[in-house]
DNA sequence: CCTACCGATCGGTAGG
DNA sequence: CCTACCGATCGGTAGG
């Protein structure tokens, strides 16, 4: 049995297909009858590993959130420069969005139909993970290396960079995690213009 | 009647109403009995207005991609230096986001629920209108004033940091459109580093 | 993991 | 713009 050969159990093959469908049409427009269908089982047999479809979701959500917090968890207290403390940042969090592809799509796009506490849980979260990025934008200032007018507004920026990949990229495409993150932080530190 | 007061037709009102819903709740999850409510009037009497539910979809979406190659039409054959000219195309662009706050959010976010051959089409415009930022970029190459490793994947970069200020903008805000713009261009082609 | 089935809701139509 | 209604599909349960 293929769940058997891949060492996942059938709640994990579940959450990996699932995943694939809520990116690929959405979290609301995915039924489970055809989440059952692409796992070859009949639409209740889903029922007997988990909870509901909301469950599915709140997995996604937590499970990633979880893991963005781990990928910077040794750097952020570490005493770096400014630049390169938001670059290790960067890759980090690239590292976590190109590795879970289908996740991290599910996880920018469907969180909004999490339903109460889920939700205000979540976004709590997000916003105690973007203060880290904060603090190092801050640092920055205080060395006298970043040229910041408005924190707030540079932090969203670098998150809708960093957050977009999952759309375009191709894991079979000629770019590597780490590559990416460089390419971004680069972008991101010096700009467009030449010096 | 406030369709008689405001000058709009009752097309333009329940498009009005289901950009807003849609933005909201996204289009999957936004049943025509929430629009219908949400307008004060039966379900059924929608249809005496719209074809179906994927026709408003339609209209927002093809009507924004309109909008946006409106918004740089008087800016692209100009004679400009590249930084100048990728400046105005992101005030434009950035002007079109915010002055369609509801609409650029399904654009943006529900594009992909187009059936064909409106998809392939909408796709393709997009290509189209990307390919004059890659352009400018691609200009200020050659004058040497910008240093572009990879133009797809600054272009990539640029509009994902264009299209996520839906997402955090706040109309009632202290910020006007041109504001943003500038602060866009300034991080995008100056970057964070202090100089 | 299956058969059998639930009540609710979906987008949309007929006819006025 | 309404009443009345369609067949299809939804997430999920009972019971084995």
């Amino acid at each position: 049995m293929i769940e058997l050969i891949e060492n996942k159990s059938r709640k994990e093959h579940i959450q990996e297909v699932a995943e694939k469908l809520f990116r690929e049409k959405g979290y609301t427009a995915t039924s489970m009858r055809l989440l059952a269908a692409s796992l070859g089982i009949e639409p209740a047999s889903l029922y007997s590993h988990i909870k509901s479809k909301e469950e599915i979701l709140e997995t996604i959500c937590f499970s990633m959130a979880a893991q963005f917090f781990n990928s910077i968890l040794e750097i952020k207290n570490n005493t770096l420069p400014a630049d390169t403390k938001l670059r290790a940042f960067i890759l980090a969090h690239i590292k976590v969005v190109l590795n879970n592809i289908n996740a991290s799509a599910v996880f920018f796009h469907d969180w909004k139909h999490l339903s109460s506490p889920a939700k205000e849980n979540f976004v709590e979260m997000r916003k105690t993970y973007e203060q880290e990025f904060r603090k190092v934008l801050k640092q920055g200032m205080d060395e006298n290396t970043f040229k910041v007018n408005d924190i707030n507004f540079t932090v969203l920026t670098i998150f809708s960079a960093l957050n977009m990949t999952h759309e375009w990229y191709k894991s079979n495409g000629k770019w590597q995690s780490d590559e990416i993150g460089n390419k971004l932080a680069d972008l991101l530190i010096n700009g467009i213009a030449k010096k």
